[in-house]
RNA sequence: CGGGGCGUGGUGCAGGGGUAGCACGCCACUUUUGGGAAGUGGAGGUCGCAGGUUCGAAUCCUGCCGCCCCGACCA
């Protein structure tokens, strides 16, 4: 490709406050948004997006999947039968077409996988199978963010394995572990795979894959002396020993105007952990359903994880109570208990059933109690893990510490299990002719996210400085000036280079130099190659990775220098993933069971 | 949806009652050519939309729309 004919071109300025990657992909050309949330691709973005497309195809094919593709537009009734349509918030985008049915645009396409499964797998020979596609979903998410990290529409790689029972789907589920961690490798991107919430999805067990960043939105918990990893929705830090002191009766304390932990903390001389937090929250349990007030108790220095209240409340949706709620159940804000109130579900967090004698609300302004025992006091208060797991906080396996860490989820994996295949009827007959119902599981990585992260990972103050399996060319060939000589020999290298399929973009701008350098580098591709009356003199053609030092080489030996360098920088890719997955495969036997 | 901010040539921004400006980019010509060149000349904007106030609105008021950032959602 030619700059001189390519569609798009880069920009001295991005706008400030966004992230660098989202700044860099804006600046040099890669991507230009439509709407919020909703991004085109130009010519160097959508060359990006199929290097990554092969990643995905190549490792899905190795590990047995098949190519398919499923609409965007999906009837309303397959989202009814799996019992979404109403579970799922707006997220989801409804229409109607121009028979007054109701559709949806596609978030995700476990229902179709279904009930294609359901006519084309009759028998125990159709299994196992995985398939998989790469295609766009609309999620109507309620802000979009970071560029192409979070997006209304976008394009998701979404396999689907479909198994006999429990056992395949350990197994697909395995060889997806293994193949996200390859597939983010040769992307270059280091990722952790950590414990995670099965939120909409439903099912056991899931992974999340995660490019470990500052910029990201998820938190996630770590402990470094075994390993455990889990997102902070689900990470469960070891409960402490149950205290044996004798339970001592409610009494009532004068506390003017101590409405916060901190200040009850300070004025009763108390550290905040000996404090049951009550937290109102309004809970939704279904689209048809009137909300109801849940009152959540977790220890005084710890923060209710609204993941995990959800989960402990099946809840749709989920907010912070409003005043009204709160008084309308005879709460009193600021000095709230479950002490006294009538009608209100409490859902309280398992460390404060093994404490004794904490302080709580009186639900009596300008008062609290001392000796609140949970399974005493509030004797109907369900248990559940509800805090937030904090830094420091006791590993659940280990003698260990938690350690707090921020991520960008760039894939994740799921144990569905076989409530979609009962919802859509996706039965099998097994060698004694028993209808069985298919075991699936449900795996997916955003595309753009990707690209997005690994912009984020490899860039400098330059700009874009992509591995070479994501760059859009392998290429920047660069010719400096306007000398008639320089000319005919960067023309005639190009298309050397075009002839033996190399990927370049070839600068063939009338501009000063210092321009082209400049978008060579904001570009990112790997390798920059320059033909100048300089390198001329100096025997030849110069050649310089992106973030290297130059060298020359003679004109004669360009091509094959160039494809040395090349041949160079993807093995050294190559050899980082042999090197990362390593440990991968350690991590597969040690938490998942037997390699396969 | 709650909170904050911003909508002005292609990009990034300034202006803040008297009819629009800067830098970069773009076009033409000349001179330049190893790190975002110089000169000369030029093109390009219903100032997000609608209504109102005013002799006069990009500017003030009201409403709406859009976009960004922080929170509840997720690839």
């Amino acid at each position: 490709m030619r700059v001189t004919q390519m569609f798009g071109t880069t920009l001295r300025s991005a706008p400030e406050g966004e992230l660098v990657s989202h700044q860099l992909l804006l600046r040099a050309g890669y991507i230009q948004q439509l709407a919020a949330g909703i991004f085109s691709l130009l010519p160097l973005g959508a060359r990006s997006m199929e290097k990554i497309r092969t990643i995905l195809r190549q490792e899905m094919d190795a590990i047995g999947g098949q190519e398919i593709s499923m609409p965007v537009v999906h009837p309303g009734e397959i989202w009814r039968r799996s019992g979404r349509w109403d579970k799922v918030d707006a997220t989801l985008v409804r229409f109607q077409d121009r028979r007054g049915r109701d559709m949806a645009l596609a978030m995700t396409h476990e229902e179709v996988v279904a009930d294609l499964t359901a006519s084309q797998v009759s028998s125990y020979r159709d299994l196992p199978r995985i398939v998989y596609q790469i295609q766009t979903k609309f999620r109507d998410e309620p802000r979009s963010r970071g560029g192409l990290i979070r997006t209304r529409e976008f394009v998701m790689k979404d396999a689907y394995s479909l198994d006999r029972d429990e056992e395949g789907l350990g197994r697909a589920y395995r060889l997806h572990f293994r193949a996200y961690f390859r597939i983010a490798s040769r992307a270059g991107l280091p990722v952790a795979a950590v414990l995670s919430d099965v939120g909409m999805m439903g099912g056991r067990m899931a992974h999340e894959f995660m490019y470990l960043s500052d910029v990201g939105e998820d938190t996630l918990i770590f402990c470094a002396d075994c390993g455990y990893a889990a997102n902070q929705e689900v990470a469960e830090p070891r409960l402490p020993e149950p205290e044996t002191e004798p339970e001592l009766p409610l009494e009532e304390v004068e506390t003017p105007s101590a409405t916060t932990v901190a200040d009850v903390s300070r004025l009763l001389e108390i550290a905040p952990e000996r404090i049951s937090k009550s937290v109102a929250y309004w809970v939704q349990r279904a689209r048809d359903q009137e909300g109801e007030l849940v009152l959540a108790l977790v220890p005084g220095n710890s923060e209710v994880n609204l993941a995990k209240l959800r989960n402990a409340t099946s809840a749709l949706e989920l907010r912070p109570a409003t005043a009204e709620e709160i008084a309308a159940s005879g709460g009193v804000p600021g000095y709230m208990s479950p002490l006294g109130l009538q009608g209100v579900t409490v859902v309280a967090d398992e460390v404060l059933a093994r404490r004794r004698n904490l302080v709580t609300g009186a639900n009596r302004p300008g008062w609290h109690v001392r000796n609140f025992n949970l399974l005493r006091d509030a004797a109907d208060a369900r248990l559940a893990r509800l805090a937030s797991a904090q830094d420091g906080e006791p590993c659940p396996n280990c003698p260990g510490k938690l350690q707090l860490r921020r991520g960008i989820e760039f894939g994740n994996i799921f144990q569905l299990g076989t409530d979609y295949s009962r919802a859509m009827g996706a039965t099998y007959a097994d060698e004694e002719g028993r209808e069985r119902l298919v075991v699936m599981g449900s795996y997916g990585i955003g595309l753009g996210r990707m690209l997005a992260c690994a912009a984020e990972e490899h860039h400098d103050e330059r700009g874009l400085a992509l591995p070479i399996s994501l760059a859009p060319f392998a290429v920047a060939l660069v010719a400096v000036g306007g000398r008639e000589d320089v000319r005919a020999a960067a023309d005639a290298l190009y298309e050397e280079m075009v002839a033996f399929g190399i990927e370049v973009l070839y600068d063939d701008r009338d501009i000063s130099p210092g321009v082209k350098f400049a978008d060579a580098d904001l570009r990112g591709m790997p390798l920059r190659v320059t033909i100048s009356p300089r390198s001329l003199d100096a025997g030849g053609v110069e050649l310089k990775r992106r973030s290297g030092e130059p060298f020359v080489v003679t004109r004669e030996h360009a091509l094959g220098a160039i494809r040395e360098e090349l041949g160079l920088l993807a093995a050294e890719l190559e050899a980082s993933l042999r090197h990362r997955m390593e440990p991968v495969e350690q991590l597969i036997s040690a938490t998942l069971g037997d390699p396969s």
